[in-house]
RNA sequence: GCGCUCGUAGCUCAGCUGGAUAGAGUGUCGCCCUCCGAAGGCGAAGGUCGUGGGUUCGACUCCCGCCGAGCGCGCCA
């Protein structure tokens, strides 16, 4: 309908500039918008406000001008002028009905649309160091990732969803280290453990289990781990040293064989319960993309190469650093250490430059923290040649935990943290991943577990899942009454809805096509979030002042007809949110 | 200090990319079940949109200053 009006604008715009009513030369962006208050009508348009700079004329007397040269519209039955200049349109209620029978004949598709054309994407997200499991802060980029990917997919992008997983570098060689000494422990031996080491109990469940499948193959003495390691924080030392300088130790009293199988060990492990927590909480990956194997086969190098060859690098202190402050970063970035050996940033270059050759736009999402790491990426990209627009960065604040008034303090080194699993086994996944879309990504968010946990009316999820319940309820009921529903029926009386309530309910049911997009193009899962409240709010109203099942068999098909596609679209909603829309509740 | 993000009802947050009288939820206070599910509905109260300027027909929205919050500023990832 807005494309419709839009064209009779343009139409009505056109004949004036032939009669020298208008400028020839406009820039024209007509806007139509719905309006918020019934008595302007059911479109505006604040199109003779923007031309009456150019035109040097008066609003109003455009709008005036416009509206009788408009061509005719069987839908338009009213159009006029208020306030300032806005061009008001009323339509035909009976043609906004027609959305009821798009909505039962598309199902499930309905509101989705191809307007990217099959463009190709890939949304990372999440891609936490497999250091430990996911906790709560994870838990929002996987929703919003999960959730922003359905969307895309909704409007017709080909989107890869992609966990980056950091298996190497140094916190992995911590993670290693840390789970060699616990392990020297359940052989009986006492370890003063590093303060800067993982100190969760998972890693002595590896531990135990790698005692229990290896026995003492890994065993080595107290003496021999620590002499002549420099000393640890506490004991007046530099913890970061003393950190090193035992992972060198390790690897010096392992090898290089036993070091990996132990350094492989912690990884799968821990991997393997991140994706395990993931495929629980309705979160999919088309791949987990190793940075080992960037290494493994020559990938980083390559990039490297490149980058050297734009002309963009240069050695300093024994090492490479990358001109990124030329794309406008802060400061030049290191891209090879001193010591031979390549940074992260490095890394992530080949990362982004492997993906765009392989066709894809690149969509990060990562925690908000990570916002200054942004520039000097994309300045990689632009040096090697690529257009740096085709990688967007989409920023999540972590949420911040609140129970029983107390703010929670998270921290994956010292192991004291809510991890997802906990969450999800309070509150259940469908909550979570509601309430962690409820907000814009980049708004910082409080979590109230205790909110959450209540399992009560405060939870805004339960009012969506209720309007949808509800439908179901009126349906089964029907059946117990010996009645029936006919789809054909209903549809061929839909004048019959004329109610407010229902011509409001229409109106909205109207809209989500429009919603989904936009919030798919600005990857705000929250505007579909808050669409579908404000669908549940209007159902539940009708609800409680018309009945249904009524004598009228015609009205009555009619109602059920409007409150069955009301419950497609909430279906349809709440499954690009990740959340169930359950028959009974 | 510099950079990024942000300041909207008591609390948690929207505000359709510059439009009409700034909206929801929650909390507080009134009502509504002989009725398809009251996990619901109807109504009231609650605001100098952090603050001071600027841009224009028009600013919560754009620009600048100030105040306040979070994050970032490693040859860590």
């Amino acid at each position: 309908m807005k494309t419709r009006l839009a064209s009779l604008l343009q139409q009505a715009i056109t004949s004036l500039q032939a009669q020298g009513e208008l400028p020839e030369e406009l820039t024209l962006d007509i806007q139509i918008e719905h309006t918020r208050d019934p008595s302007h009508g059911d479109y505006a348009s604040n199109i003779a406000m923007m031309l009456a700079k150019p035109a040097k004329k008066n609003p109003r007397q455009i709008a005036q001008s416009i509206i009788e040269q408009l061509p005719s519209d069987n839908d338009v039955l009213e159009v006029n002028i208020a306030g300032p200049g806005f061009i008001n349109f009323f339509i035909n209620p009976l043609s906004q009905h027609a959305v009821i029978g798009h909505i039962l004949q598309q199902g499930i598709r309905f509101g989705t649309s191809n307007i990217a054309n099959g463009k190709k994407v890939q949304v990372e997200f999440v891609s936490a160091n497999p250091t430990g499991p996911l906790h709560v802060g994870h838990g929002r980029g996987a929703a919003y990732g999960a959730t922003v990917s359905n969307l895309l997919t909704a409007i017709g992008y080909q989107v890869h969803r992609e966990y980056y997983v950091n298996d190497a570098g140094r916190q992995m060689d911590i993670l290693a280290t840390s789970v060699w000494l616990r392990y020297l422990e359940s052989c009986g031996k006492t370890i003063e453990f590093p303060s800067n080491g993982y100190k969760g109990a998972y890693i002595s469940d590896i531990a135990s289990s790698l005692k229990k499948a290896r026995g003492d193959a890994f065993n080595a003495k107290a003496n021999d781990v620590f002499n002549n390691i420099p000393a640890d924080e506490p004991a007046g030392g530099d913890k970061e040293k003393h950190i090193d300088a035992l992972i060198s130790r390790a690897k010096e009293l392992l090898g290089h064989d036993h070091y990996r199988i132990v350094f492989d060990t912690a990884l799968t492990s821990i991997l393997g319960d991140i994706r395990l927590d993931l495929e629980d909480f309705g979160v999919h990956y088309d791949d987990w993309f190793s940075e080992r194997s960037l290494m493994d086969n020559g990938a980083i190098e390559r990039a490297i190469e490149k980058l050297k060859a734009s002309g963009y690098m240069y050695q300093k202190d024994g090492a490479w650093w990358f001109k990124s402050t030329e794309f406008g970063d802060e400061k030049d970035r290191v891209v090879v250490r001193d010591n031979g050996l390549t940074t992260y940033f490095a890394s992530d270059i080949a990362y982004h430059l492997h993906t765009l050759e392989r066709g894809y736009d690149i969509i990060d999402i990562w925690g908000s923290d990570h916002h200054g790491y942004v520039p000097r990426v994309k300045a990689a990209l632009q040096a090697m040649g690529a257009d740096p627009e085709r990688m967007k960065v989409l920023l999540v604040q972590f949420a911040v935990l609140y129970k029983g008034g107390e703010k929670m303090q998270m921290s994956t080194r010292s192991g004291q943290f809510v991890t997802l699993r906990e969450l999800r086994k309070e509150i259940g996944s469908d909550a979570a991943r509601y309430f962690y879309v409820m907000r814009k990504a980049e708004q910082h968010m409080d979590f109230d577990l205790d909110l959450a946990t209540s399992q009560s009316n405060e939870n805004p999820l339960f009012y969506v899942q209720y309007a949808h319940a509800r439908v179901c309820s009126v349906m089964r009921l029907l059946t117990e009454k010996g009645l029936s529903y006919t789809e054909a029926d209903g549809l061929n009386n839909l004048d019959k809805l004329t109610q407010s309530h229902e011509t409001a309910l229409i109106d909205t049911l109207n809209r989500y096509p429009e919603k989904l997009t936009q919030a798919a193009q600005n990857f705000e899962p929250h505007q579909l979030n808050h669409y579908l409240r404000e669908l549940s709010t209007q159902f539940h109203s009708y609800y409680n002042s018309h009945k249904f099942i009524v004598d009228d068999a015609h009205l009555m098909q009619a109602r059920l007809v409007l409150i069955n596609a009301t419950k497609q679209v909430l279906s349809n909603g709440l499954g690009l949110l990740g959340v169930n829309a359950p028959e009974s509740m």
